[in-house]
RNA sequence: CGGGAUGUAGCGCAGCCCGGUAGCGCGCUUCGUUCGGGACGAAGAGGCCGGCGGUUCGAAUCCGCCCAUCCCGACCA
């Protein structure tokens, strides 16, 4: 490719919008074009480096005898409606009618696609099992894009799904995906962690997160100080502490005047904060509504997604302060003893308490009277709560559990994600398939995700300098990058660089050759910000010194090289 | 959806308080000089000052509403 000829351009500014380096130097670069929030072209530049990074996935799928196919991205409503997501997952599906006003939406991944074709084409165990994948424009309507790539409302995702007789062969099955990941994100140069994840709105049982460690990541990472044990925030537990042996007391009442949050009454009581118990308020998003109390100890915050979890899976919001008040709590000094929990109309008051709130006793809580508060609240004896499980949310230096390692808080960008479904998706949409014995069997499936432009974009938060990218050879939008210094085109130093350029191309590498009328200066500096690994200067001087300035792009030394041995000098020296 | 910020030439910005016919740098075009780390000179092109409405003799500037973009949070993969 002639630079001259090259569409797109570098900008000399960071553009005003543009926070995070991968973004700055993406645009900079003229690897990417906004055209709306969240919504980017790729342009040339760009569109090279994700072609190599789908051929990396493609290479590695097929290593593991996976079949790439395309699945539609307009999809019925219908396929939506029967795993329930056209309910559950809310406006990021993007939906419209067609124009016989049938309901329709834009697919945000392709379980349902994939479960629909298995629903006529999977009927025998000797089809078992199936492993397949594509790379297709998914489309989410985020509440938020941020970070340029990192997220988006558009972008290409390479989703694999396999599809298992059982239990046992996806757990033989998923460790090899999970290599497939590490041997990609290995070619192209990324350190990435592997964390145990919520399955969030995927459903299924299982699932694990590749991070890239990142100061502009989104999501939440805990490893441990020993490395043992990596979590996202969703997910992480944590050793909350063993309880004292103490016979359960007396409840008594107390006067607290202005302790309304935890905080104050535990100073004003001169209690620790893990002896007391506070209460926080959600209204279910279903059909009554109900009102969920839930109960944890003071010190720890509570974990949404936990929560719904414990709550099978439910979507809720936060309470108001009326609604609160509403069903007899009282803000500030709230408390579950001696509440009605039949709300009336079928409504529920349902109690979901952290189990450090039951298993520690004597917590100071709520008295459900404003300025007052009791000592001595115990779970089950003072209040029964219907659901008990791990609530919380981990905190930087938290303990890790069954050991003595600290959490450390790590800010990460989720680059792949591999989900053992179960049959989450199996069973709704009723796959079947028949089993030696004749026997009608569902299928196990599991789903691995990656999405392109957001892995280019970590590759970027990880290798630049002040000039610009350093891209991974794997990856770069060309092999090597000429820059001719010719004065003018049809002098000495310019024929030689057309020479040179048709030379290296014959030779099978991809180059991007700099034959613009430009100074130096522009011409380096361009090649520092686009960041191709290999440069190649051709000068008066160069000539003079007997042949090519070649130089990495990480590496401030150069070589001087004939340009008869270019080609075996770059063989050997690429990886 | 809540909080904050910003919208003026392709890009980065000034001008806005204090209303009076729109400016700087980069980039772009032409010519000349230069030529190893974002050169120099000369001459040019390029703007519905985000939109709509109001106040005013007069609005980029004051007021109201809306829209867009970015950041934090909610939410989300």
């Amino acid at each position: 490719m002639r630079f001259s000829r090259l569409f797109g351009r570098t900008l000399r500014e960071d553009p005003a919008e543009a926070e995070i380096v991968s973004h700055q130097l993406l645009q900079r670069g003229g690897f990417i074009k906004p055209l709306a929030s969240g919504i980017y072209t790729q342009m040339p530049l760009g569109w090279r480096v994700s072609k190599k990074i789908m051929n990396i996935f493609r290479r590695e799928m097929d290593a593991l005898g996976c079949q790439e196919m395309a699945m539609p991205v307009i999809n019925p409503a219908e396929i939506w409606q029967q795993t329930g997501r056209w309910d559950s997952v809310g406006p990021a599906l993007v939906r419209y009618q067609d124009r016989n006003e049938r309901d329709m939406c834009l697919a945000m991944t392709h379980e349902e696609a994939l479960s629909d074709i298995l629903k006529t084409e999977l009927e025998s165990y000797k089809q078992l099992p199936i492993l397949c994948y594509h790379m297709q424009t998914k489309v989410r309507d985020e509440p938020r894009p941020r970070g340029g790539l990192i997220r988006v409302r558009e972008f290409i995702m390479k989703d694999a799904y396999s599809v298992h007789t059982d239990q046992a062969d996806i757990d033989r099955f998923y460790p090899d995906m999970v290599q497939a990941y590490r041997n990609i994100f290995a070619s192209c140069n990324l350190d990435t962690v592997e964390v145990e994840a919520d399955s969030g709105m995927m459903g299924g049982s299982d699932s694990h997160e590749f991070m890239v460690l990142s100061q502009s990541g989104e999501d939440t990472v805990f490893i441990s100080s020993d490395g043992a044990y990596a979590a996202n925030a969703e997910r992480a537990v944590f050793d909350k502490g063993t309880p004292p042996a103490e016979e359960p007391g007396q409840l008594e009442e107390v006067y607290t005047p202005n302790c309304k949050t935890i905080a104050e009454v535990a100073n004003f009581l001169g209690v620790p904060q893990t002896r007391t118990v506070k209460a926080v308020f959600y209204i279910a998003e279903n059909e009554t509504e109900d009102f969920i109390f839930v109960v944890i100890r003071g010190d720890l915050p509570v974990n949404e997604v936990k929560l719904s979890n414990a709550l099978g899976g439910i979507n809720f919001r936060a309470a108001t302060e009326a609604e609160i008040e509403a069903v007899g709590a009282v803000p500030g000094y709230a408390s579950p003893i001696g509440l009605n929990k039949d709300l009336g109309g079928g409504r529920k008051l349902i109690i979901v308490a952290d189990d450090s709130a039951v298993n520690f006793p004597n917590l100071v809580g709520g008295a459900n009277k404003a300025e007052y508060h009791l000592k001595n609240t115990n779970a089950n004896r003072d209040y029964q709560p219907d659901v008990v499980a791990d609530i919380a949310l981990a905190q930087d230096g938290d303990k890790c559990l069954g050991s003595e390692a600290i959490f450390q808080l790590h800010r990460g960008i989720e680059v792949g994600h591999c989900f053992k479904l179960g049959t989450r998706y199996s069973k709704p949409v009723g796959l079947k398939y028949l089993d030696e014995n004749g026997k009608t069997q569902t299928p196990i499936m599991g789903s691995y995700g990656i999405g392109v432009g957001r892995l280019m974009a970590a590759v970027v938060e990880q290798h630049h300098d002040d000039n610009g990218i350093i891209w991974p050879e794997a990856i770069a939008p060309f092999d090597l990058h000429v820059v001719s210094l010719a004065k003018r085109p049809d002098d000495e130093v310019g024929q030689q660089g057309e020479a040179l350029y048709r030379q290296l191309q014959q030779a099978g590498f991809d180059v991007l050759y700099d034959d613009r009328k430009e100074s130096p200066g522009v011409k380096f500096s361009d090649a520092d910000l686009i960041g191709i690994p290999w440069r190649m200067t051709l000068s008066a001087r160069s000539l003079k010194n007997g042949g090519v300035e070649v130089k990495h792009r990480r590496d401030p030394d150069v070589d001087i090289v004939p340009v008869d041995q270019l080609v075996d000098y770059l063989k050997n020296k690429r990886q």
